[in-house]
DNA sequence: CATGAATGAGTGTTCATTCAT
DNA sequence: AATGAATGAACACTCATTCAT
């Protein structure tokens, strides 16, 4: 009889915190198949038994922490406002983008085992497909207000969506000198003007058309 | 160190190809970490002493497909001529691709054990940051003489890189419904505009500027 | 680093202790080398991942065994009182060596691994150099005390401890038809007569010089 | 059909020497059980198929080994003449010393490996017994003559060549910073002194009682 | 609710020996 | 006479999961 999702107590409810959390943060620095449940017990302060009162096994800590993140990211997709060419329009990205990568900052490894296709569970990966299918959807709409011809849409809403989530991981996981603002303002110059039909010469920095 | 590079005989030769193609294909099904030696060895029809003949671990397979991969690589990087914003360019660009993705077909499993940082080890990892350096100071080259903005080249290399690659994951390693040659033409025509500066209407259809 | 030295509870200390005695056993049965991790798991009625458990490897349980061989064997050092030439002499001295033969019964099988050189590791071999150290230099005094030459000091104790070791090792290891005592009387006999100066005559039996 | 004792031309002789020599070789620095097939051929420049076609299998050479330092050591012991408590007696006890010290250097392995009880195989521990009961014998009777108690001869002679073989490997095998020389003089004046009688003052400096 | 202990199937690697040329 | 190639049984060690307290 594996145990799972009784009512909890306060002091479940804080354990159970406990250990997810220490599965996200060893699972980034390990990656989820390098990662052992014996490390998150030990960061979790508690034990291999108290584990498998929470979770049924590893995969379904993974899939806890992938509900929380896919909500996360289905909620910046219904954010996303319009994005304009105008300086405006950049600024709009920049700040999604930025929350992007402070999303990426917490749930990285979930959003890499999405995309990476690191697990075989079909409930895991259709928590990723639906998460990243709206947030496409959403930025490919976003290009179409923009001028993008439809027929192209979903080809440059998965390469957009490619171009962000490498960066992020870059950012976030590689050691590269460049801190999360230099590396936003950047990406949101360059998506603005390669997807959202911004001239070269715009930029937050002028503001005006020329 | 019972394995590795001794002078070998015809027949030797012939075995540690079939290894290595073994390995190909079978870290290509299930991915590195995952795949088992046992696997590999049936896969080439020999056993499991046989493996440590040639290799000494599993490791050191990989990092045998790392060189042949990271050679075939910089050949790419080597050949990228110069991309106008015409038509021409757009041809030399869907050449490129189209030469990416094939590599990607036979050494996608190495590209992503260098993009996805699956191997600790030092040597494989050198021998991807390079080959993709040269790739992508290629393509930043490129991107100048189109006109762009010297201080925006490394990034957009960066993100172009991404773009390309993930597309190529998508493509060999997904269930897509779309074939090498639509994703091909579409890439091209997108990079082609968003890092080449060519215009909206700019086809390898027309040809001409309007 | 999974296994050691954590706090135990009872059971674990019990389950330990079935594993070291086991090690013993079977080390002395089939040598060190020769020992199979399944051997002593199955003497000790215990799993192979429980053996991992308690010590890292093969060769940790033989460090640990090693650490309380020395503690004994030194003990044994510690302890040696005066040796003079008479029947007193010959008495502490036959003490001495049932001691040894006893303690050799027991960890036969570390003090043959520091003896015969069998493990590289650095530690174990440590421990046996200074254990043994510590016994040749005690014999060393006491035969300088009944007389001897001290440039012969080194030379004599050396010669001394492997008569004693290897004696102790036909005892309890070959299929010798001569028992403990008798061999134990002998040799005291023998090593009061060649190195401490007992004279021919002089025995156990008539306990009086001539 | 294991190979074997076959008339050897002149080629086969050479080979098998060759085998056998680099035997002693890797046996001597790695001990027999941790020496590997590959490393001896390795030494004697042949291959695998080769070893195999002049000994059937790593126990074989150790035999083979083991005639040939039987026979050295059974010639050590037809040769052992009287040694008297005098000055000529520790001359031809250091003779002795010095020819058992210099097999020990040659056939080390073979000896520690009878010695240590290293192999299970009846013949190779059948050439081992019987040669050492010769020396031991020779030893036993040189003893008597030196006027030891009959009863005593069986222990002293055993005790004698523990000493004798454990220093030899000590001076062969482990760092020691004495040479054979030194060692050999120290081990004759000693076992002269406690097993044939000479008194302490005696010794080859002096050669006269006192 | 919590935990230390136990388990055993699974995996990488070694190496003596045999085989085909 | 020689050799490179092949084999597979054997072994050490790992780790997700279950159990007893």
């Amino acid at each position: 009889m594996p145990a799972q999702r009784r009512e909890l107590r306060a002091q479940g409810r804080k354990t159970m915190r406990r250990l997810a959390d220490a599965g996200l943060q060893v699972f980034a620095q390990r990656g989820y198949h390098e990662s052992r449940v014996d490390d998150i017990v030990r960061v979790a302060k508690t034990s291999h038994g108290t584990f498998y009162l929470y979770f049924s096994n590893k995969e379904d800590l993974l899939r806890t922490l992938a509900i929380d993140c896919a909500s996360e990211v289905e909620g910046l997709a219904a954010e996303l406002g319009p994005i304009d060419s105008g300086s405006g329009g950049e600024l709009a990205l920049r700040d999604f983008l930025a929350r992007f990568v402070s999303t990426y900052r917490r749930y990285g490894v979930v959003i890499r085992a999405w995309m990476e296709d690191q697990v075989s569970d079909r409930d895991i990966d259709r928590l990723g497909v639906r998460a990243f299918t709206k947030i496409a959807t959403a930025l490919g709409g976003r290009m179409e207000e923009a001028g993008l011809d439809p027929s192209q849409t979903q080809a440059s809403a998965a390469a957009l969506m490619a171009m962000i989530e490498r960066s992020s991981y870059a950012i976030t996981s590689r050691d590269l000198g460049v801190d999360d603002e230099a590396m936003v303002d950047s990406l949101a110059v360059l998506v603005h003007r390669g997807f959202f039909g911004a001239s070269a010469t715009q930029s937050r920095a002028t503001g005006s058309r020329q």
